[in-house]
DNA sequence: CCTCCAGCGCGAAACGTTTAGCTCTATAAT
DNA sequence: ATTATAGAGCTAAACGTTTCGCGCTGGAGG
């Protein structure tokens, strides 16, 4: 492997103008030729390593993820991967297995790496730690839920209006009892999901039964709960949404098990992903999230924060989402 | 931050006494004591970028995958990631969106990155350049296909026999017209599954119909197009093995759209996602391969290249198969 | 008592860059 | 003609390690 010296003495300039040219500096039009053959010849290639070591950059970025086996992050950490790779930058890709104090320990993994840069969803480890990162100029973006207090740039999908637009979708079709299946207490999405639900509800007039809002964990098993309950109730719904890929897995498996005829005797709603709402029959109604969005918005803000622009931090970017209606949802005569 | 001259400083030893420490070599054991308390006491953190720059080593291994949205990859890739982070690499992770060309570009991404090791699934980019690697003494393991005529680690599902066992399956439930959708010509996975098929044929007397192994692209589309052709033919078959996830749901979009009964009007079995065969009607039956053991399986070994341990190369490890026998399949009454 | 040797520690060079500060030259401004 | 200025290139130090070769010490073997 050539070094920067090698292609010096090939060139017989010296070692700092050579240095200059790779780096974009000023250098002379017939150097610049003479320079470029020279690497070209030379099979010359940069030497992250020794420019780290002078530079404090790795050329790294790292990524935190809650599952490496849910699509929803990975196709949207495929796209990030891609724009960053464009600028020269590698990722390191981390999951927690959606549990806390592994979120924590891989992103102390992370930043021992020397990361230049952070995109990271966060299921609410060490704040404290994640906002000293901020301190320490290492740029961070948070993905897909917010976290309160914490002054970092984020990209999240515009959870409330998702949810107000489908269960709008069902009141117009005159659904009077929609129930909703939610993610937990206290976590972002899931309150921002909870507060579109009412609001819409609230917007149309129509009275809100708690009894009709239950509160899973985001889980497969929780969602078939989810749905076991509100059947089982009283005055069961003639239409749910469900807030998330895994918890319409498990409904749809209940539904399947109680042998609920969709959409006559339930029309449903399901989250984020597309290719199982084809497979199931009937093809169910979904809302999708902005995923090639949200990777590319997260990737040029990071790129941005990297090159030390920081014009309006911290940002906040909230991206539409579009609710794809098919035929598990019915409309209601009255 | 510390550097390892400040604990030779605080010490009073000197840098190569606690780079001797560090890397476990012989220190007497008053001094590791002291070196201990010095570097907790200094919060000491070793530079790897100086380190590498010295040794030309990274302590980062690629991982190279078709797709990031595949989550056969995904959760194998999650088990490597922590087996790996245990020995304090950190990963890169690269995806090629099934794409040859890009494979080709991502592994040298890769390679540019200076990476220790690589662990990848090849859909048949340049073999000539893989070969090349090999010889340039940074391991690769080659994942889930072999590549002929290359010399490499390799970790792959027993293939032949899954798709043997998943038609012996049918065979014993009397079915006589087996059909197949297999992946394209020349490509090992779906060689190997082929001759499963064909084998456990021979091995009970059963004449092979050429018309009922359709040679699919392993796409969700080509899996749709092998079910109707399938469906749409003279004597068509009574039961169907799809082999791999993304033909698999399209073979049940086009069931769904055909309006076939399953099982009574087919029999079926699946391939690899154990979630989604429990959300279609009715359950599917499916193959499911050793993620987790593949997994461990490729990241130990590469473990022990990288130690210089070479013992038994190039190594095969072909690992165990099993079949799931769930109500999509239907025992034939003559 | 002398010699060897193993164990431990040290000094210094090297890895491949970046960059501050300098010199030199050619041109523009006076 | 003189001076100022900008552009281009150079020298050398520095980044934080690893490692080679050497020296010292103390105990074992003769």
């Amino acid at each position: 492997m050539s070094t920067i010296k090698d292609v010096a003495k090939y060139t017989g300039l010296s070692i700092a103008t050579i240095s200059k040219y790779i780096n974009g500096g000023n250098v002379l039009e017939q150097n610049r030729e003479l320079i470029k053959n020279a690497i070209e010849k030379l099979e010359y290639k940069r030497n992250d390593m020794a420019r780290g070591l002078k530079t404090n950059k790795t050329m790294t970025i790292g990524i935190l993820i809650p599952s490496l086996e849910n699509i929803f992050f990975t196709t949207i950490v495929s796209i990030i991967e891609d724009i960053l790779q464009d600028s020269g930058y590698g990722t390191i890709i981390c999951d927690f297995k959606e549990n806390v104090d592994l979120e924590q320990k891989k992103l102390e993994f992370l930043v021992s790496k020397n990361v230049d840069g952070i995109i990271m969803v966060s299921y609410g480890g060490d704040l404290e730690y994640i906002k000293s990162l901020s301190g320490k100029e290492i740029p961070v973006i948070l993905l897909d839920r917010m976290i309160k207090g914490v002054d970092l740039d984020v990209v999240v999908a515009d959870n409330l209006n998702a949810s107000y637009q489908a269960v709008e979708e069902l009141i117009i079709k005159k659904h009077k009892r929609i129930g909703i299946i939610c993610g937990p207490k206290n976590t972002y999405t899931a309150d921002e999901r909870r507060k579109g639900y009412i609001r819409v509800h609230q917007d149309y007039n129509l009275d809100i039964d708690e009894k009709l809002m239950f509160n899973g964990r985001y889980t497969v098993e929780s969602g078939y709960n989810g749905l076991e309950a509100l059947k089982k109730m009283e005055n069961p719904p003639t239409a749910l949404l469900v807030t998330n890929y895994e918890m319409t897995i498990g409904a749809i498996m209940a539904i399947n098990d109680l042998n609920i005829v969709v959409p006559s005797e339930l029309s449903i709603i399901g989250f984020d992903n597309i290719q199982m709402a084809k497979v199931v029959r009937p093809p169910l109604s979904i809302v999708e999230q902005p995923m090639k969005e949200i990777g590319e918005t997260a990737a040029k803000l990071l790129l941005k924060r990297l090159k030390g622009d920081y014009a309006s931090f911290p940002a906040v970017h909230r991206l539409k989402t579009k609710v794809h209606i098919k035929e598990s949802v019915q409309k209601l005569v009255n």
